[in-house]
DNA sequence: TGAGTCTTTGCAACCGGTTGCATTCGTCGG
DNA sequence: CCGACGAATGCAACCGGTTGCAAAGACTCA
């Protein structure tokens, strides 16, 4: 069925290493064999076989995209923006779907299987398990979206959502907001528990503010509804920061079924910065996630990985900003704007 | 650095052919020696090479998955069912993103350099020259969302545009709306060419009626605002049906920042019925696309094909219906739903 | 023209598996 | 106890490439 190799070098009357170097970089052939065989390949449509040549040179090119989250809107951009990069460094996704697998063995056995040369992990939700799997069998890995440590394990690209905590108290409060509220997605999350951390550290250095926490069961359009439901029942705070912007759209949906007005009686600020968010109907306020850089540095980081697996891990982060749109009242005047320590 | 068939050969006393032998279906071990070499499988850590077997078996259980769709949110749920249902069977997709390609022969020799077995072109937009390419190299492909023919190239497996826009005027028809438009995606889409010719056939049989055409740029929410804001300050229809879901939160967006009322002064269908079109605060009328059928089904062909790679090209639709939602007024009482023939 | 050097080329072994074939083993019937 | 037969095993070739090594060729310079 394909061509190969034997076939261009009968063809082109070389012998098969001298077809083997002309398609691969750097290898010595005159100019006048690489013609033949060009000539020769042309004819006969050939394509070097990439996992054959894998089996000698132990690189496969194939990096594993790992990911628990199909739903949440913004890992279409994700997948978008992680896809095309790889290919413009000629390097191919491999998607692994991990949405209800617990276990990292699974999928390890299989990317090994595959000899992937490295791997990205894209969520912020599975637990360092799987990373860490990864790392012990050796394959180098980077965890985007993940926690950020001092000590990390593994690479580690992502945000501070600790800082994003802070950031969206002190948006509440600067706002003259006196009872605020954290609705968070799952409490599982490291994402969720950092958030939260940022949050309540501002809160407790401010006296005379009324706070209330909840959590979503989910990062999703219907989780978020349903617990904001739940909080205009009991009596809402006055303004709230949700896990994230799909959550923060079911609260808002929640808040103008219940007749509320947004940002009157009820402020909302998300976090992600989604499309959708900036969809006039939407509108939303929100804390703005530096995707695309988070993207091209984790294939950065697993680009260069690929050269030295052994690099000690880093985590690296990018700042956030406040995104004002129609969710939160603006500023009072005069007020000075949120401080930004560091 | 990896464990290969060798050591655990070793390691078991055995030969080689007996470590390969008990790694694969249906081969013949004595259960003595298998035990032997599970057991110095499992304590080397020996995981077979999928890429080397690939060699001699000329089975590699990678599957193309191909799109240029990494926009529309409905595409984050196509990717999430094809990955899972994918891995259900043991493959594995290799997915390529052609966001900006107009030539399939480069993702095509990538495709064919690692020798995927089969291949998924998962677009309503990709015109059929790609799956075409694959074809012709004898990569067995289907592709999913692609346009119906009674003489099938390739094989398809989607849903019948022409027959959703026969279904969305009549709808509009039934609704009691006189003058009615068809706002769709990019005129050289061929999801958008026969959904238009649908629509127009129920139309031109109806007379007396008033009807406008226009097309969006893109099937994009901007698109669709931009589109609907032109309308509006032409003169608007009645009612409209949209290109799909996304144009049409577009649509209605710019309908409510210039004060219309929907269902009310402007009635829409869309047309998929992504997860978004329910949220309450967009509930869009929407035409439902079985996307979930499809994608089984186009797995299920994909499969077939690896058996029997020349079997006849076959186009597979499923039948689509309308979700009533808050955005086309309800049929007035005593209308007799509209028709359902065929 | 010839020695010395650098480039190009082919041979053959190897990457990690699979598989046809011949051999050996175990078992059963007579 | 022997022969026959099917099951289990190992050998060796092969899948489609890559690469170290040595030989051949091209070129420089005296």
């Amino acid at each position: 069925m394909g061509v190969t190799l034997k076939d261009v070098a009968e063809l082109a009357g070389v012998s098969r290493s001298a077809v083997s170097r002309t398609f691969t970089q750097g290898a010595s052939v005159s100019p006048k064999t690489r013609r033949k065989v060009e000539r020769a390949a042309a004819k006969l449509g050939y394509q070097p076989n990439a996992l054959a040549s894998s089996l000698t040179t132990g690189r496969t090119k194939l990096i594993g995209l790992i990911s628990n989250n199909f739903h949440n809107p913004i890992f279409l951009q994700v997948f978008d923006l992680f896809t095309r990069g790889l290919q413009e460094r000629g390097l191919r996704p491999l998607l692994v779907n991990l949405s209800e697998e617990r276990d990292p063995d699974a999928s390890l056995r299989m990317l090994r299987q595959y000899s992937v040369d490295g791997v990205i992990v894209a969520s912020s939700t599975l637990p360092p398990t799987f990373p860490r799997a990864f790392r012990d069998a050796g394959v180098p890995v980077v965890h985007s979206f993940g926690r950020f440590s001092s000590m990390p394990e593994v690479h580690v690209v992502g945000i501070d959502n600790v800082e994003c905590g802070r950031m969206a108290a002190r948006a509440l409060i600067a706002r003259g907001h006196r009872h605020i509220g954290f609705l968070g997605g799952p409490e599982t999350a490291t994402s969720t528990q950092d958030r939260y951390r940022g949050f309540a550290e501002v809160v407790a250095a401010q006296p005379g503010l009324q706070v209330g926490v909840t959590y979503a069961a989910a990062y999703s359009f219907e989780a978020g509804r349903a617990e904001m439901g739940r909080e205009i029942a009991r009596g809402p705070a006055e303004a709230y920061f949700c896990g994230d912007d799909v959550l923060s759209i079911g609260a808002l949906s929640a808040a103008q079924s219940a007749g509320l007005a947004v940002p009157g009686d009820l402020g909302l600020v998300g976090l992600n910065d989604m499309e959708m968010a900036g969809w006039q109907n939407i509108d939303l306020t929100t804390i703005h996630q530096p995707v695309r850089q988070i993207i091209d540095t984790s294939i950065d980081v697993v680009v260069s990985l690929l050269d030295d697996a052994e690099r000690l891990p880093e985590a690296r982060l990018f700042p956030c900003r406040l995104v004002e749109r129609g969710t939160l009242r603006p500023l009072p005047p005069g007020a000075e704007p949120e401080r930004r320590d560091r």
